[in-house]
DNA sequence: AATGAATGAGGGTTCATTCAT
DNA sequence: TATGAATGAACCCTCATTCAT
């Protein structure tokens, strides 16, 4: 039951998640600008050395980072099934999570503007947009099934403001109440029965 | 005409401008994060010292490319006027402004996020913001009295949308694509007559 | 039944041995200047604390690959006995050996290159050299006896220019032909029977 | 008069000098193994900064060692001209150079040994001993023509004897005593009016 | 006898900034 | 006004070495 030795180098996992959690705040607080692996090491409470031993690059740690901020996000994307109106239910929780978690908002931003400049996370960013906009269309749908939104408009469409909306979040220059007018109004339009019936 | 900003001596403007222009456009290609002053005066074909003659500090010169930035963004709110649909138009104006000024956008963005750090640019930020939230607040009312939309929402509320639906573009993880279905289900929500009439 | 070196314990002496000669190889592929424990270690299939458990420093490490070293090229000095002419055979045999084993050739120069600050090789590579120019002035001595070359020459500079043409091809910037030009005009020189015969 | 600008960057030729003579004596003393471009700035009396200010990396700066090493030693090979016995006189130059200036002989062993895995290095080793052999190969027919020295001997065999020799002056673990006995013998040997006469 | 994990002390390089001219 | 030259402070990364197991 040994380690599996080779180019993949260290165990350890926790100190390994100690580290991405301490550069997962760091970019938090100060951007990928402000990122230094010395104050990452220091938060983790290890000696920088340590760090290029769990991480041979920066570059490294910040693709882990990257990993476990997306997966942090997408387990909210997954709708947790049940309830009649599922949309409703999954964008107050991704408000939830925002409003909980105000530094996963703000590495998401970062993470947006940094794929304009990063073709592996372009790539991610992506992936991860679609599978979003994919289920956010689906609950639109089950919705107009369910007799709860009105059916009359094309999904991809709506799917694209919901999730513009919800985007938006990580932007720290839009203050919480604006958001949350934002989403009362969305949440409005969604909830009625339709324009026209 | 125009009064040298700081104590900084009066000094060729022209030549102030095209630093500022080229920081701007550096911070567009590369972001806050790959700002270097050096590149900067290289691509303004001047020395680094004489950078520094025009802009104390990286800091004096980022100030300037907000300021730039900031009026060549407040220029396309301004709803021009004349039309009996001038919301339309705006959303309009600025999707295409986006579209022609990819670099605005993603200063923007940069922007956005700097001001999480930047208390200084957070204000302004903020008022900007305000400033277009009652805009297209205004421009709600107008299109309500003109009948061209429902009166039945929270203007309030139905500005913050707009506005979160519009910075959302400001987010290079979002394809214009999206960017395009969002803002046409925008508009289409915002043309009909109201879903009740 | 060797006596373990020092005051390290006993310990296995072949994987000593087998972390010498990945040592020894990396010096003559590297220099010292590329010289790393890591690497060694690794070539000897090893981590690098078990390196650090046999040899308590990088310095004992080399000390022990320049005795490896010394003692592969001080058993080429040895005149193998019987023939007529070995001093002869002795040239070709080193040369030989460089061809052969051009690892021990690069070693003996990253050596000789060391040795300027390192008293401590200095005075093992000033004893080998000592020792072997007797030896080859011994060889010159029974050449003369023999009757295979001139008795006319000091004998402790001919030893010296053998030597210099022999130590030579430890620097790789001599190309293989120019030194085997050069050991043929000395094998030329030493085998007539004298010049004014 | 400008300096050309462009990717040559700065000019200071003095002070350029200053940290390629640093440097050079840096390799001298402590071998390539030992150079820092931090201890080559202080000798040199600058700031690290400014180290790289004229020479982009540690590479340029070793390249720049390298010419000026070049330079220095290809001045002595050009015969001087003039005497009826150049040869002679060329071994003696050498000699005194290498007595005159030890760190010229050290750099020179250093650059050999570099030269086995610096592929650049080694092209311009390979030219500069090629030259060199020509010119002693030439002063051999030259002294042959003068009826200095005898005539019987492949030229470029005898070349290459004398220019082992005198490289093997670059070895620091050869004592200089050795070194003049091995160049009193080829010097004789040179001398004498031929073998056979 | 052996190793995974950790570290202190640098090592080369970069960057905003300054200064003399 | 403008610049070549210079610098202090960091920054990322490496390496020999150590320690607990």
């Amino acid at each position: 039951m040994k380690a599996p030795a080779g180019s993949v180098p260290p165990s350890n996992e926790s100190r390994r998640h100690d580290l991405v959690q301490a550069a997962f705040r760091g970019i938090a607080e100060r951007g990928f600008e402000g990122l230094r692996t010395r104050d990452v090491a220091a938060d983790a409470g290890v000696n920088i050395a340590t760090l290029h031993y769990y991480f041979p690059t920066k570059e490294a740690l910040i693709r882990a980072v990257i990993g476990h901020a997306m997966a942090r996000f997408r387990s909210t994307l997954s709708p947790d099934g049940g309830s009649d109106d599922q949309l409703a239910s999954h964008v107050r929780a991704v408000r939830t999570l925002m409003r909980r978690q105000p530094e996963l908002g703000a590495v998401m931003g970062e993470l947006a503007l940094r794929s304009a400049r990063d073709p592996g996370l372009a790539r991610i960013m992506r992936k991860t947009n679609e599978a979003w906009h994919r289920i956010i269309r689906d609950l639109l749908h089950q919705a107009v099934r369910a007799g709860s939104i009105a059916p009359e408009r094309d999904s991809d469409e709506a799917a694209a403001l919901i999730m513009a909306t919800l985007m938006s979040m990580a932007l720290p220059s839009i203050p919480a109440t604006r958001s949350d007018q934002a989403i009362r109004e969305l949440d409005h339009w969604l909830r009625r029965p339709g324009p026209r019936s």
